[in-house]
DNA sequence: AAGTGAAAGTTATAACTTTCACAAGCAGGG
DNA sequence: CCCTGCTTGTGAAAGTTATAACTTTCACTT
C-alpha cells in the first residue's frame, strides 16, 4: 500500500466509509468533481477534517477544483480493502440474520454471504436468497474448508458466548456480533465488533434530549 | 437530574450503555457487587475510564467493594432516560424493518414499537408481533396524534431522503436511519443517526488486517 | 476498636483529534 | 501567458479524551 503514515484510528476508518457513501450518493448526479465542502454537506462533518483524512493517504485532490469522484472511490476502496470479494458466513438464520443476509449494502461493499448456519432442522437445507443454510454442527468444518475469516453472529443472545468460544480462531479473525451479548474487543485473537441495535436507539434518545451541537461526537449539555 | 458536569460526549453515553449491558450479563450470576475491573473484563475497556465515567455522574460505588449492581443499573437507566416506556414507530416493514421490530433488545430498553408504516398494500393491516402496519399515507397524521418523537427508518435507500424530508419535525426529534443513505447529524432540527450494517463490516474488515492493540479506538499500523 | 486490604474517586499528564489559518497550485479567462 | 478565484494540503494551536498514579474511604478482620 502506498500510504505513509503509520497509525490510523478507527474513527478515521469510519469516516472514510462515510466519504465513500457520500460519493456514491453524489455521483448519481453528473458531477465528476466533489469538493470537501460538498462532502461535508452530505455527511455533516467539517471540510477541514475531510481534507486531512484524505491527505493522510496521499494527495488525491486537485487544488482549486476538488476530488475526482472516480479516483477517490478507487482510492478509498483500496485503503479499506473493498476491491476484492470477501466470503463471509452468517450464524443464526432468524429474523435478524435473514434480514442481514439480504441487506443490499453488503454486496456493494463486496461482502458475499457464502453460507448460513442454524440449529433449526426446518431451516437447514433452505436458502436465504442464494445463501444456503447448513446445520451449525458443520460450522467449523466449513470454516476450515473455505478458510472463512469473517463471521456474522445473529443468534439469540444466550447462545452467543458458547458459539464464539467454539469458533476456530485459526481461521476466523473477525466477528460482527449482532446479539445483545457484549464481548471485549478481542477473544482468542479474533477481533469482535459488537452492534446492539437498541444501543443506537438509547444513544439517539439521549442525544435528542441533550444535544446542542450538530457534530458527530456531540457535546451535550445537562443542567 | 442530579449530575453536576455540564458536558457529556456521545462516547461516554455509548460506554454507559455498555456498562448497563455488562451488568445485565453479570447479574445473571448471584453477584451483587461488581468492580470496575469486573466490568472492564466483560466490555474490554480499562477500569480507570469506567470509574471516571461513573464518577462523573455521582459517587455510585462503595470504596473497597465495588458497585452495587442494582443501584448502578437504576442510576444508569436514569441517566440514559430508559426508565419510562417510549413509543416509537417503524417506517418500512421489509425484512430489515421486521427484524428490527422483533429485536428483543428494544423491549429491554423500554422502547415500544407502537406502529409500523409501509407502502405495500399487502402488508398494510397485518402485524409484526403486536405492531400493526399502516399505510405510509397516514404517517404524519399518526405522528401528530400520538406525538411520536422517535422514528426508525428501514425503507429502501432511495426512498429514505423523500421520507425524511416530509417528516413532521414539530414532533419527530430523532431518526434512527438503517438505510444506506447518509444524512448529516441534523435535518430540520431532527437528530439523525445513521447505521449502515455494511459499514460495520468494512470497519471490522480493516481492523482485522491492521489492528495491533485491543482497545476500543484502536491504533492501527500500516507498513 | 484499631489495622489492613481493596477498590472507588480524583488529579495531572500524556496522547490524540479537531480546527483554524494560510501557503501552494491548478484551471480557466482575458 | 499572466492574473484571478477557488480549493487542496499542511503545520501549528486548541481542544478533547484516555491513562496512569495517587488519595480517600469503606468494610471486614482480629
Amino acid at each position: 500500500m502506498e500510504f505513509h503514515n503509520d497509525k490510523i484510528s478507527e474513527a478515521v476508518i469510519r469516516r472514510l466509509t462515510d466519504y465513500l457513501r457520500c460519493i456514491r450518493i453524489a455521483s448519481s448526479s453528473d458531477k465528476t468533481l466533489l469538493t470537501s465542502k460538498d462532502i461535508s454537506e452530505t455527511c455533516g462533518l467539517k471540510p477541514s477534517i475531510i481534507r486531512k483524512d484524505l491527505a493522510q493517504f496521499g494527495a488525491y485532490g486537485v487544488k482549486g477544483q476538488g476530488y475526482n469522484t472516480h479516483d477517490l472511490t478507487r482510492h478509498l476502496n483500496n485503503i479499506l480493502g473493498l476491491n476484492n470479494i470477501k466470503n463471509i458466513i452468517l450464524i443464526g438464520a432468524g429474523h435478524l440474520g435473514t434480514a442481514i443476509a439480504r441487506y443490499p449494502g453488503f454486496i456493494t461493499a463486496n461482502f458475499n454471504f457464502i453460507a448460513a448456519f442454524d440449529t433449526d432442522p426446518e431451516k437447514i437445507g433452505s436458502h436465504i436468497g442464494h445463501t444456503k443454510i447448513y446445520s451449525i454442527d458443520k460450522l467449523n468444518k466449513y470454516i476450515k474448508e473455505q478458510k472463512i475469516e469473517i463471521v456474522v453472529l445473529a443468534v439469540p443472545s444466550d447462545e452467543a458466548a458458547g458459539i464464539v468460544e467454539k469458533l476456530d480462531s485459526n481461521y476466523v479473525k473477525g466477528i460482527l456480533n449482532f446479539t445483545s451479548m457484549v464481548f471485549p474487543g478481542r477473544i482468542h485473537d479474533m477481533y469482535v465488533h459488537n452492534i446492539d441495535l437498541a444501543k443506537e436507539l438509547e444513544v439517539i434518545s439521549f442525544c435528542m434530549k441533550n444535544c446542542l451541537t450538530q457534530k458527530r461526537d456531540d457535546q451535550i449539555n445537562n443542567e
